[in-house]
RNA sequence: UCCGCAGUAGCUCAAUGGCAGAGCAUUCGGCUGUUAACCGAAGGGUUGUAGGUUCGAGUCCUACCUGCGGAGCCA
């Protein structure tokens, strides 16, 4: 008899099957034990009466505590009280470990309790749920880019300097030298476009900064699209589709997960074209009749970078994510084009998601002038001799293209509803928190 | 880095300055359809650390440590 996962569990139903993982939880009653059988895919209750199992069996039950890893056979059959629930009628089990008291009960924890334990903590359901979204999540993403004929080109993660020197980056020896882990593979996208047209990036990227908030992590996954000959706009439309596709293949495929999360389906539901574009002035007057009416706090200065606050408060206007484009240069990196309307502003965009989850996307359209780029370097206080590489694409067959970053970690938490971004990355790394 | 809050049993939390307690977990017992099952019993404590006030400190004061929440920065 081989072994069948509990997901597929219903495909089986009268047959005998062997099922190998852990004991989630057990409830007895007297003659009567429901022990629930996890094994990676989903949880199965199992039922052992007394009478009909042998005397070991019965005993081996009553000695499992929570987690102990077990082989169980038994007859798949529907739930007497629910309708599309299996159970497993158990007749025999093998156990491969007595777990030893589980630190993680079936009651509430801290926050702090179950960071120590993540390793453990990956087990509850909750998690499990997360975990399985953000795995599908990922493959949406690669399979958004990948059937549009983009080449997946990885970025280095080991890099010889600062790629936008706003960020503060971690410090690696590297032999006899040092070398910083990665804050964006962008810079590369763009020399990668230029040799495949569409291209994109995806993997983890690390910002040294002593963020201390629940959109933060110092190690995250962000996925990178670049596009030769792209303006603007064509980025901006090529987010919102992105996202749109994204969501709705979650609604599509993720029912089960969404359901444990106990997320708000309506809110995903519209998730559609067209997404709200609004130019950073309209943004700016938007929060500054916000503050006028007391829905803010405090004033926005006009010509600064939106805060955490401000974000959520432009996000709430819409029930959709809101595309802010053309900030102030200067507020962004150095290799953002101008705009030729008005070159103090940038060609670039953010996507702020709904529901106060704030930013998860931002791009733009970069700089296609050797000379202004140079001068950006320059107004930035960065080492020019860095950048040469990057110079180059500028002299030898100079481009408009355009991209955009999405940090994986900050879509799903947005998709899954969750407060926290540590609860979507399976061993977040933050501020204080290395350990598992 | 700044602001705010908290540290009591393995975990989650109680305890007017006056005998340190409950639920879960663990061990034992009961129950033939349970759903964080339930009912009964037992074991489990240097109240984060160091000092101070007091007849008496988990409780008040000071410093430190650790964590949480928020801000800035950003995906």
């Amino acid at each position: 008899m081989n072994q069948v996962y509990i997901n597929d569990a219903k495909k089986h139903v009268g047959e005998e099957i062997k099922i190998k993982g852990w004991l989630f939880n057990i409830r007895s009653s007297g003659k009567l034990m429901f022990p629930e059988i996890r094994d990676g895919s989903g949880i199965i209750q199992g039922v052992v009466f007394k009478n009909d199992v042998s005397e070991k069996v019965w005993e081996d039950f009553k000695n499992l505590t929570q987690e102990s890893s077990v082989v169980v056979t038994g007859k798949v059959r529907e739930h007497p009280k629910k309708p599309n629930v299996y159970e497993l009628d158990v007749n025999d089990v093998e156990i491969v470990q007595i777990a030893e008291p589980y630190p993680i009960t079936p009651k509430e924890h801290g926050i702090d309790f179950l960071m120590t334990n993540r390793h453990l903590w990956l087990r509850s359901r909750r998690q499990f749920a997360l975990m399985r979204l953000r795995s599908k999540i990922i493959g949406f993403v690669r399979n958004f880019f990948d059937s549009r004929d983009f080449t997946l080109v990885d970025t280095p993660v080991l890099t010889p300097a600062a790629c936008e020197g706003t960020s503060t980056l971690f410090e690696v020896g590297y032999f006899d030298n040092n070398a910083y882990l990665t804050q964006s593979g962008q810079l590369y996208n763009e020399a990668t476009a230029a040799a495949f047209g569409r291209v994109y990036s995806f993997g983890p990227t690390f910002r040294a900064e002593k963020s201390k908030t629940r959109r933060h992590l110092t190690e995250f996954w962000m996925v990178e699209p670049e596009v030769a000959y792209m303006d603007l706009d064509g980025v901006m439309d090529l987010a919102e589709e992105f996202i749109t596709e994204i969501v709705q293949n979650t609604l599509a495929g993720c029912r089960q997960e969404l359901e444990i999360l106990e997320r708000d389906l309506s809110k995903l539901e519209a998730v559609k074209s067209p997404f709200p574009r609004i130019s950073y002035d309209e943004a700016a007057e938007m929060l500054k009749k916000g503050f006028e009416a007391g829905e803010i706090e405090k004033p926005f200065e006009y010509g600064n970078d939106f805060g955490s606050p401000d974000e959520t408060y432009i996000a709430s206007q819409f029930d959709r994510p809101v595309m802010v484009h053309r900030y102030p240069a200067k507020v962004k990196a150095f290799y953002m084009e101008p705009d030729p309307a008005d070159p103090t502003k940038a060609l670039c965009v953010d996507v702020l998601a709904p529901e106060g989850y704030g930013e998860i996307i931002g791009g733009g359209q970069r700089m296609t002038s050797h000379e202004t780029l140079l001068e950006g370097i320059h107004n930035h206080d960065l080492p020019e001799e860095a950048f040469d590489w990057y110079l180059d694409l500028r002299k030898y067959g100079t481009f408009p293209h355009s991209g955009f970053g999405m940090g994986i970690e900050r879509c799903v938490r947005w998709i899954s509803g969750i407060e926290h971004i540590r609860e979507a990355s399976p061993f977040p790394r933050m501020l204080y928190h290395m350990k598992p």
